[in-house]
DNA sequence: CGTTATTTTGAGCTGTTTCAAGCGCCGTGG
DNA sequence: CCACGGCGCTTGAAACAGCTCAAAATAACG
């Protein structure tokens, strides 16, 4: 049943990557880099739908994704399931196992995708000597309970549109922040995910998709998404 | 419009805090523990509705809840507003400001309470030196991380009687946590703060203790809560 | 003890879900 | 290369959970 979790080693430099500005090296000095470097041995490749750590597995390890992407979901013992996140390159996954040193959820790629490992104790142990490795772990994580708290008033207070609007103009400020398009949207993930993410179920997912789409707001073609009217998916997420 | 902000300034003693197995200082040495004390310089007083910090201001200390509880919450640009916690003493409030150096939410005192300011520029200088407590700080934030996920789980897949009946649950669990009984709750927070929180109306909170009630579930009167049938209460959130 | 805020309860309404059917895309195999 | 089957997406119609509006009951407060 689980797929083979496919993995291949490879050396990392961070000083090399493009995703330097998002990921954990910010404000390093070269020689600081170089220790952040020598702490990530390993970089390992998933295929769609294998699984990058699952509830319940001990943790050792946070994980900084490198290209593609990933979902994260926790579940409830009656089966039913709740998307916690979709994560994109350069973003840091794992921080909840910190806390009992187990994970608690499960993180699947959504596409062909590469983690660096970060074994965290040594990233413990070095950001106690670099304070400003210290201070850029600290704002990950602070930045994860900020996002979380925006999924909670989403989810709390907005109506379906609003909800949808608001993954949306997400997802656009994501690409920008990585040097994509504002307006041209690949996403990775079905209708049934999406609603799970929401609190929605898929139908309305789609018929918010088509609402949107019979307004001028959107383009849709499945999982092509073109953002055709920013000013006004704004507006109806509430910014009035 | 803004209630003042009354403020005492007491020394602080974690030795002698019996919420320190709860609270930051855990597992530390007495000199280690002493350091501790010396950071925190302070213990300030609320009155109920007070504000702890606002949205906005600027992010100097984190707190620690040494006698009364606090409700957190963040505020929309259209006035919409959703309630992201409820912390009760021992619980370290203010995690969210670290991520860019400002509150993106507010705290209000919802009864008389006392915090302990941990200036964070400090807590971090010793987490460097003790790693016992960087550690634990570490776990503190995933904890919330944790937290925030289970709501999330909540929020975006249970209906108004399951919601209920597991913050009903998580209160009573706290309480035991913190030497108090499992099945007596003093609500410190109105139906509408209760609704905001599980993104219910505050009808919709009000019928489902009544619903609750009848079914003798819980005896409910206003604020004060008795779980009779705490069996029945987690079969309700599903843990089928 | 009157005034105000909070809670409860009712009745009708609405947005979202549920159930069901049809469509389109894509991979597989003939 | 095309037919077939499966899966994901869309759309419709009916059901329902939770919301809105309204009013009464109860508690809190000066």
């Amino acid at each position: 049943m689980p797929p083979p979790t496919s993995s291949k080693q490879l050396k990392i430099a961070c000083s090399n990557c493009n995703l330097r500005e998002l990921c954990l090296p910010v404000d390093l000095s070269a020689d600081e880099m170089g220790r952040l470097e020598a702490l990530s041995n390993s970089k390992r490749s998933f295929a769609a739908q294998d699984y990058l750590y699952r509830t319940g597995d001990h943790f050792k390890s946070l994980y900084a994704i490198h290209s593609g992407s990933f979902k994260t979901r926790v579940l409830h013992e009656d089966g039913r399931e709740q998307v916690t996140g979709f994560l994109m390159a350069g973003e840091i996954i794992g921080l909840d196992a910190i806390s009992t040193d187990s994970h608690t959820c499960e993180a699947l790629a959504m596409e062909a995708s590469e983690v660096c490992e970060l074994p965290f104790a040594k990233l413990e142990e070095l950001s106690r000597d670099i304070p400003s490795l210290q201070r850029h772990l600290h704002k990950i994580m602070s930045r994860e309970i900020v996002r979380d708290q925006g999924i909670m008033l989403l989810l709390g207070s907005m109506r379906a549109e609003e909800r949808l609007a608001a993954f949306l103009l997400n997802l656009s400020q994501r690409n920008t922040a990585r040097g994509f398009s504002a307006t041209q949207l690949q996403l990775r993930m079905s209708r049934l995910e999406i609603g799970s993410y929401l609190g929605l179920k898929l139908e309305t997912v789609s018929r918010a998709f088509s609402h949107f789409q019979e307004d001028g707001l959107i383009n849709v073609k499945i999982k092509t998404v073109e953002l055709i009217d920013l000013p006004r998916l704004r507006a109806l997420v509430g910014k009035s």
